[in-house]
DNA sequence: TAGTGGTCTAGACCACTAG
DNA sequence: TAGTGGTCTAGACCACTAT
């Protein structure tokens, strides 16, 4: 396991220097949170350069597999506990009973939740919310958004759209605190009854400007949820786009087989 | 928008470069498929290294918003048409009238799907399995890897785990073709009536294997889908593990709001 | 053949962490 | 202060694509 040259096999020096860390990794033998050689160790290991043996890292830093800590050593990374979004977490007896959704759902899996407004305004759709809502580009609605922490760890920036219609007839989510059962509770009381949920998922990795405000270490991709809320007349009520850290997070569906 | 050293303002050099490109993008200067300029005319335009311009490109290539083709140049990303993925897909109306799933469900959407079988055999079961089928680690499960392809790219790796006493029931499993209407439509003529699914979604970036089999571009994450379909007595009949190119797909999941 | 991106070296200097 | 990873330069050479 030194030097070792061996058979090129194709792969170029740092994808070699990569593999073999990262079958390391995966046989147990730099369990999480172990440092991995230095890179001047594995440098001087492989016969490279110090460039080289940064690029494998590079690599298994791309892949999630390890983070490195400035003035402190590379690290296999260690899977945070992944919280569960199951379609429970919308129940109606819950927020019903005044259950605040978020802070709810998290201390239920051990965890504990926080919010951070970032603004609450009326402002244009934007087009993936218009075509939702059936409303033109631009059109005015009702716009929350918020930053959701996890045991201090920014998590989700989680934006919701309301048509200013609901906004009316609903006042207290245009409040910073919408109250026992939040925005759900409201929009019932207003006399609109909710029915169903439709989530969209997608993944991707993130901008800069998501990896600065989530605090994502490279490696992590996040995923887009688009949830919209629709009454029993089957209007939309409410579309909600978050981009969750993906290494936090698993969701979680079930249903029984459709006709 | 030339040189303008300007003020460093806490970022790197390659990070502004990339910034300044992300920027373009998305204000459409760059549209997708569009080249961007050079690593040299970077260079030389940003007064850096030829190795930072290229660490800037290489920026946003793991951001998934750039590919560079070796001997051509860098280019915007398009974004593939994604695939949807609902749970119309496990309709029993559609598989009992003989439909295979993956291949009716994809030309419904335009596209045409092909299937590589990787393996098919009888094999311990992986921890995760085990622990969901309710039998001790390592004990054996008939198994079917496939790759699958839409459009002739690779776009999954499916693994389906039986426990023994289903391959035993319902044997065409067990075969490359399973006939009309696929996996479920055997198991239900063996008597066997299947009543619910759970789907559990997670986001990863992919390992270096996957990378290759799925012949994925740098800065594509990919989803790891576990699902598992239960029977009328609640028993777990096949765990499905799939790992699918996140630019490929979205999941869309439509329920009504859970008392 | 000219032009593009990819890999690698050798070394300077910076930024951060820990003892 | 010693040791770690991070940024950057300057340049050699390779691999691939288009013409």
């Amino acid at each position: 396991m030194t030097a070792g040259t061996g058979p090129t096999d194709g792969r170029t020096m740092h994808m070699r220097i990569a593999d073999d860390i990262r079958i390391g990794i995966e046989a147990g033998e730099y369990p999480p949170g172990t440092q991995l050689p230095t890179l001047d160790e594995l440098a001087a290991r492989h016969l490279c350069s110090l460039a080289v043996a940064r690029q494998a890292v590079a690599v298994l830093r791309q892949q999630g597999l390890v983070i490195t800590r400035q003035g402190t050593g590379s690290f296999v990374r260690e899977r945070p506990t992944a919280r569960r979004h199951g379609m429970s977490r919308y129940s109606r007896s819950r927020w019903q009973s005044g259950e605040a959704v978020l802070i709810a759902e998290a201390s239920r899996q051990g965890h504990e939740a926080a919010q951070l407004m970032r603004a609450l305004e009326e402002a244009p759709a934007p087009a993936a919310v218009a075509s939702i809502l059936g409303i033109s580009p631009g059109a005015l609605v009702w716009v929350r958004r918020r930053t959701t922490l996890i045991d201090g760890r920014p998590n989700q920036l989680a934006d919701s759209y309301y048509p200013l219609a609901i906004a009316e007839k609903a006042p207290r989510i245009r409040e910073e605190n919408t109250g026992p059962g939040g925005g759900f509770a409201r929009i019932e009381e207003a006399g609109i009854t909710l029915a169903r949920i439709r989530e969209q998922l997608q993944a991707r990795m993130p901008t800069s400007p998501e990896t600065v405000a989530l605090k994502l270490p490279e490696g992590t991709p996040v995923i887009e949820l688009t949830r919209t809320t629709f009454d029993t007349a089957d209007a939309p009520v409410e579309v909600f786009i978050a981009v969750i850290a993906a290494d936090m997070v698993t969701f979680d569906y079930d249903f029984p087989i459709p006709d």
